[in-house]
DNA sequence: ACAGCATCCTGATTGC
DNA sequence: TGCAATCAGGATGCTG
């Protein structure tokens, strides 16, 4: 599940598109382009432009453009952007060819990920994007910041996956922040002391700067741009571990749905 | 206004 | 053994 680790890996490595060209654009699958509204319209409005530039904003992948022009891509669960293989698959959706001969496909088994060409002044169509909160790894995300988002009775879970309050966590790193915190995903926001939601904030750091570090996690799908796996997975202390044993006291570690994702704690260590 | 749930989709895993 | 049900989860749109 590309979240905000996995999203930065996968953008490192396709810096290599900076300055090329689009030469050609091919769309397989139509549901993944949201806009423009045909798909002759998006690749005759990509033929012959730059790259000049490639960055993440919360789980998005962007590419700017010349002509003022954005591509916002999200990879949702299973989309990958393999700038090695020029091999189309049977879930290749959208394929790019650039002026050196470059290929960048955008591979996607389950179809959920999303690309929308957007001008500057339009951006406010892509919804998720543009109502991002702040990022994470920034200043603008600090305890005063935080604490200011925690006045409500809903679960410290789901208020720290909602994208418009803090943008690039998924349900991975959700849980793993959680646990460093010590605090119970079931928690009701406005519970939380001060101190809590300050070692919050700087426990979803700590975890997505080593993450990075790691090259993101591999749980099933995730690949960077070359078609390789992360190794974060090697330090998760809750994720994917339901039924077995707290690394840190040895008890059992408990799931539950909340917000409908599943969510995996250990009871003693979380309260 | 907002919380909660269904929906999209396909492959892997689980259960009978 | 084989088939069907369940699970995975990000964002969005609908409902109460």
């Amino acid at each position: 599940m590309p979240e905000l680790p996995e999203v930065q890996t996968v953008v490192d490595g396709l810096q290599i598109l900076k300055d090329r060209f689009i030469e050609d654009v091919e769309v397989y699958n139509d549901n993944t382009v949201k806009n423009p509204n045909t798909k002759s319209e998006f690749e005759n409005i990509l033929k012959g432009k730059k790259v000049l530039d490639v960055f993440r904003r919360g789980k998005y992948i962007v590419f700017q453009l010349d002509g003022e022009y954005k591509l916002i891509t999200h990879l949702r669960m299973t989309g990958r952007l393999v700038a090695k293989e020029d091999v189309i698959s049977k879930y290749t959706r959208v394929r790019f060819v650039f002026n050196d001969g470059l290929k960048l496909n955008f591979n996607d088994v389950r179809k959920f990920g999303t690309m929308s060409l957007l001008h500057q002044d339009e951006m406010f169509k892509e919804k998720g994007y543009f109502n991002l909160g702040p990022e994470p790894l920034s200043q603008d995300f600090n305890k005063e910041y935080l604490l200011s988002k925690l006045a409500s009775s809903r679960a410290i879970k789901t208020i720290i996956l909602d994208q418009t309050k803090i943008a690039g966590l998924g349900n991975i790193y959700a849980d793993e922040c959680l646990f460093l915190a010590g605090i119970n995903p079931q928690r009701q926001g406005k519970s939380l002391t001060k101190d809590e939601a300050s070692l919050l904030v700087d426990k979803i750091k700590l975890v997505l700067e080593n993450a990075i570090e790691y090259g993101g996690t591999t749980f099933r799908d995730y690949r960077n741009s070359k078609g390789e796996s992360g190794k974060f997975q090697e330090c998760l202390f809750v994720y994917g571990r339901k039924g077995q044993l707290c690394l840190s006291c040895h008890n059992e570690l408990l799931h539950e749905k909340i917000g409908g994702r599943t969510s995996v704690f250990c009871p003693n260590c979380q309260r």
